[in-house]
DNA sequence: TACATTCACTCGTAATACAATCTTAGTGCA
DNA sequence: TGCACTAAGATTGTATTACGAGTGAATGTA
């Protein structure tokens, strides 16, 4: 093998199961399949996975820091329920992440990222026209990692890959309200050109507004039990 | 029993074994028994924990997705090394981050989380005092408690808390480096003074500058081999 | 009804086993 | 000597089994 050939060499090893696992069960619950507060006793995700409790506990543990499970002791797992407050204060978190993220990706982002950027929008007004909601969460993810990566900054995606995995525990995010997509999208429109104009201040606010305008829309519509 | 006695219930159970392993270990990580780029094997982590491969794994996940460690399939976790880069990035989150809580601390805390802020900031003036690393790393965490608890925000606390366990792994963080550390406790002095006088605007713009001074002293300080 | 007891179930943790893979020390060859 | 290759040893990845401990629900009792 010359040296060359290197380039086309596959990444040693598949991934090892437990990322799978963890995908798995991440995905189960982004797509309403456990809904926040369901209990998740170690034997069910066995069943459904189809692997042993090691690998399920490791996952949980993934899961927890994520902060899309919480962990009782001796009673096992529970889908985060997240209150208003707590999806306010995620919000607020957003709006300063997301700003950020903005002004990073006009300061440091490739053509070529520009270019993919701009696809992923394309891509996601497309999944939003569709009644695919998970396709439309997938877009939405592939958006935000555009973003993030055109920003250059790893801790700021770690940050927001957060956040927005909390917000899919709602379940009203503004791609679920019905009317609300059309002008999230509206905005994001605007978002990008300001992006592409390599506007730091402008984008920055406007990713401002958007998450704004995406809490007013969703925020109304949690419903909490009272305990 | 009476139902006020309610109040002097202590938590339903000791915490689990694997939360103090997880603590452990993060520990000896943060005070410098292990050095970024180390191999911790399992066996030596069983040993020195005197736990079962089970909890030490478990731990490694969380240590994981807090970004402390690194897992390499087949060849096991490392601790996380840390580019000028990657540090720079943190910083920046981080200046966004403490912004923010700074203005939700004067917006949201009550006057006990003022007074227990002060306290805290004198513990740290103490602590920076003496030669004890250890100590002035607890009295920094405690001090920076105290803030985002009163900014009531949850994800909030999260984020900042990630972001400072990553800042733990440089070797020169601003307490570290000599010169800095009188400095930095003058630049928190007159933060604290800022969020005492709900002065919002002052502080977010004092923590922006504080973050940016500690950034600008620890960053050069950074040696990266090359690969 | 209120309280105590029991019981089945799940979690927390440990120990063991084995396959897959990495590392390293040799071994043989040019 | 230097290099490719092999084999042995160590470590990780995953599964399985085991058992004490804690929880919640059913049961029994006053």
């Amino acid at each position: 093998m010359t040296k060359n050939d290197s380039m086309f060499r596959v990444d040693r090893v598949a991934a090892p199961l437990r990322v799978s696992v963890t995908e798995s069960i991440r995905n189960a619950i982004a797509i309403g399949r456990f809904k926040p507060g369901d209990h998740l006793p170690e034997r069910e995700l066995c069943e459904m996975t189809g692997v042993s409790r090691t690998l399920v506990r490791e996952a949980m543990r993934q899961l927890e820091s994520e902060g899309l499970v919480t962990v009782e002791p001796h009673r096992g797992p529970f889908v985060t329920k997240i209150s208003r407050q707590q999806a306010e204060g995620i919000y607020e978190v957003r709006q300063e992440l997301e700003s950020l993220a903005c002004r990073l990706f006009v300061a440091n982002a490739s053509d070529e990222q520009r270019k993919t950027l701009k696809a992923a929008l394309s891509s996601l007004r497309a999944a939003c026209r569709k009644q695919d909601p998970q396709g439309r969460l997938a877009a939405k993810n592939h958006f935000y990692d555009c973003l993030v990566e055109g920003a250059n900054n790893e801790a700021l995606g770690n940050c927001i890959y957060m956040m927005n995995s909390r917000i899919t525990l709602l379940r009203a995010t503004s791609l679920k309200a019905p009317g609300r997509i059309k002008e999230s999208i509206k905005e994001l429109d605007i978002l990008v050109d300001a992006l592409l104009a390599r506007d730091a201040d402008k984008a920055a606010e406007l990713a401002r507004i958007h998450i704004g305008n995406a809490a007013a829309a969703a925020i109304p519509l949690i419903e909490e039990e009272a305990d």
